[in-house]
DNA sequence: TACTACATCTCGCAT
DNA sequence: ATGCGAGGTGTAGTA
């Protein structure tokens, strides 16, 4: 494609904040939070209606580069082809590409009001929990979730018929060491704050790492095995309100 | 644009493996490691070359919806318009989009053989300190740097003039109570190992969190303000947003 | 705004 | 394959 057709487009479609998407050639500068390089090569450029930036090879998962809404965009003439310019003033953050020519050009304005549901999160673990708590143990009374506030940020707090605390640590996946010492964490500050040392610690994951169970062990704490809820909890909660929007 | 011609693009494109983008209508559906559903609305859809895919909303900086290389995809003709369906046996994951309209289309196999070079990482911030060990204290002598071992990954370790090891955590940013446990492992961890009590722990970054500096404190550790390298650092404060559209 | 922890985290590296 | 930790992590929730 002409370049001066694609500055004309991309001006454009840039005043009316459509949904710009490009291929091009290009070498990359990166600056900001690290610095950045990469030499020429193909890549997809997008620039979304709110201004956030990103630059995907054509291999692989994540973006190459990208850059946070709420910076400006310009396209400056250069002899190599055009220089994309992308700055954000309150990072500081600098991300230039030289295009040296440009393939494909695609805009257009999006429409979609539309948010995920999302569940078999951690949330939705620790919910599950509370809900049914012989998941954990056949005692277990659960008093709270999701806490906050008062004891730092505990999945699942309550206690059992001797009287002991419990915290309960939920994780979707494996268990590992960066697990048991936030457990270990919660454990301590609780032991601090009810001055006692009836406080047990449960992790409660579908899998825990060797490492991780022994350093468990070591501190006198346990695991037991949970699996994640994966049902749209929130969609059959919610569904009057949602099937409105989905007619 | 025709839905019919679109499955006929879409086709060919994905015969040649082609990096596939295109606008359109849909309802989203994924199950796998979560569940997920997502109203009918505009979105971007890709299909990388290696098979990534993803779905991003008009606004916000992650896509919306995700799939890893190594799946298939398939276009099904159905009343409402096309079923996109994406599976992954190895990872038991699917994605459905439920596509009505398709506004843009776009394919080309694109051509990009380059790495990206960061500087600025953790990485950099160890080596720095192995070369200027006084960033540490006077009498710092690394031994070694990012050091893999069965139970963590220590970025530089050495000892003083005291004769005590040390043991230093980088962090890029603040130090959260997440840098100070994990710092408080290896140092476990180290003394365990040499039999002795002897070992110091400092945690190097530009800043640190008051929580994770209360509980430093309290595990007998220090913090030493250090900050990331960066190289080719550029000011420009006289940058002009003028032709700009996002600002 | 700062702090904390989750994420369909992803990615690389070492075992 | 699994474990482990970094990431230009991003994002949400809360004080």
């Amino acid at each position: 494609m002409d370049l001066g057709k694609f500055e004309v487009l991309f001006e454009e479609a840039g005043r009316r904040k459509e949904f710009i998407v490009f291929f091009c050639k290009c070498k990359i500068v990166y600056s900001g939070r690290a610095e950045a390089s990469l030499g020429k090569g193909d890549r997809l450029v997008s620039v979304k209606q709110d201004g956030t930036i990103f630059v995907h090879q054509p291999e692989g998962g994540n973006p190459i580069n990208y850059m946070k809404a709420g910076g400006s965009v310009e396209l400056i003439k250069q002899d190599y082809g055009v220089l994309f310019k992308a700055y954000n003033s309150l990072t500081k953050e600098y991300l230039e590409l030289e295009i040296s020519r440009v393939y494909d050009f695609m805009a257009r304005k999006l429409e979609d009001g539309q948010k995920q549901l999302l569940a078999g999160t951690e949330a939705d673990m620790s919910d599950m929990i509370k809900q049914n708590p012989s998941l954990i143990s056949d005692d277990f009374k659960p008093l709270s979730r999701e806490e906050h506030t008062k004891f730092g940020f505990i999945d699942v707090f309550g206690h059992n018929s001797n009287g002991s605390l419990i915290v309960v640590e939920c994780k979707r996946y494996t268990s590992g060491l960066d697990a048991v010492q936030q457990l270990r964490r919660y454990v301590e500050k609780i032991k601090e704050l009810k001055g006692t040392d009836k406080v047990s610690g449960i992790l409660a994951s579908p899998k825990i790492s060797p490492n991780a169970e022994e350093m468990l062990k070591k501190w006198g704490f346990s695991w037991k095995l949970v699996n994640p809820p994966m049902r749209l909890i929130r969609h059959n909660k919610h569904q009057k309100d949602l099937s409105s929007f989905w007619s």
